[in-house]
DNA sequence: CCGTTTATATTATGACCGTACGACCATAAG
DNA sequence: CTTATGGTCGTACGGTCATAATATAAACGG
């Protein structure tokens, strides 16, 4: 009875998706109307209701997207110290900076997400919980609870170091921090980590 | 030839600049209507535009009266570590956490100044390095200059720590981050007074 | 003390955009 | 050729920013 090959709509829904999680990171969650993320997916706002319930529904769901997405990207980088290092810079480069349409999804809407309903907020939490938990059993695999805490602070130290980085209109001073924030984030990560270790 | 006091103007827009001001903490930006403002301040959206240019005019000058009123909070508190501390574990407490909108206007605000346009974030840029500063002089008086970016970075990790503390459904998880920040943001300036001190 | 003057605020209006839904159509699978 | 699916289009209703016409109320002169 499948007139249409079982794809089709779930392509078009993943498309919705993806197009979806770029448009909120560049003009914000409130700042994209329905009719413009269909258009980014190169549909009509019509088709929208029969593929989400409601505009919340969608945000839940790109959220979570662009979280899982993030993971994946994490966990393609080399274990070790080297490899946090890279991370941490990548993060708080200007490049990621300056493309938020790209980058970190909690960089870009954090505030935002905050302010959503409880639906959107258990969809953010769980998808963060895995990428946190990931990363505390690659950076301390005896004792990932206790790292849990630590990857998270992290987290939002360089959430917040980029967000204010994109406020500043004055490039050195939001270079400079920048660089700071990476030297936060890694004198929190090595502090910790020898804290545990000894 | 003046018909009011001439007060009353600039009483009435100081009104609805701290009222905006409020309400885009609680709401978002782009989650506050111009009708809903001026009802907020008691009156209607007609006489907004006797006050202000444009809804970004208002937005700009509520960012700034923000700022200046969080200045004028951080410079009650008694100067030395002590009063540093003090600062933190308030900044980062679940009280302020559950209040947004008697807040942080950066924790929470700052991703969606970072979409605005030019003179917005001029306005916070200002602002900001206002605070920045006296904040560095009491820090470091001998070297304000090197302090400014570390006052920066630390302000940053804390902005996000609470913005992710919000934005969590899991209330452990959250109460556990904010005391993770505290103990991040104490080590970041900590750590830096001994480098720069030594 | 009262009316005039004038600043301030209200109400009405404009054109546009927001979410959500329902009727209709084209197409592709069987 | 039938059928249901995924889509477009039109629509309802309210909210958005902004402006203009109108009403109100405060301060002054007489």
């Amino acid at each position: 009875m499948a007139r249409y090959g079982k794809e089709h709509k779930l392509a078009t829904r993943q498309r919705i998706i993806e197009t979806a999680g770029r448009r909120f990171k560049r003009s914000g969650i409130d700042g994209s109307g329905v009719a413009t993320l269909m258009a980014d997916a190169g549909l009509t706002n019509g088709a929208f209701y029969a593929h989400f319930e409601s505009k919340e529904d969608l945000v839940a769901t790109a959220v979570s997207d662009q979280l899982r997405y993030q993971r994946e990207q994490l966990a393609a980088v080399a274990p070790g110290r080297a490899g946090v290092e890279q991370i941490v810079r990548a993060y708080l480069s200007p490049e990621h900076r300056d493309n938020p349409e790209e980058g970190c999804p909690s960089a870009a809407l954090l505030d935002e997400i905050g302010r959503c309903g409880d639906p959107t907020r258990q969809a953010y939490t769980d998808s963060m919980l895995a990428i946190v938990d990931d990363f505390a059993a690659r950076l301390a695999p005896h004792d990932p609870q206790s790292a849990r805490t630590t990857v998270l602070g992290v987290y939002a130290l360089m959430a917040g170091t980029l967000q204010l980085s994109r406020a500043l209109t004055d490039r050195r001073l939001a270079d400079d921090l920048l660089e700071q924030g990476i030297r936060n984030a890694l004198a929190v990560l090595d502090g910790e980590s020898a804290t545990s270790g000894a």
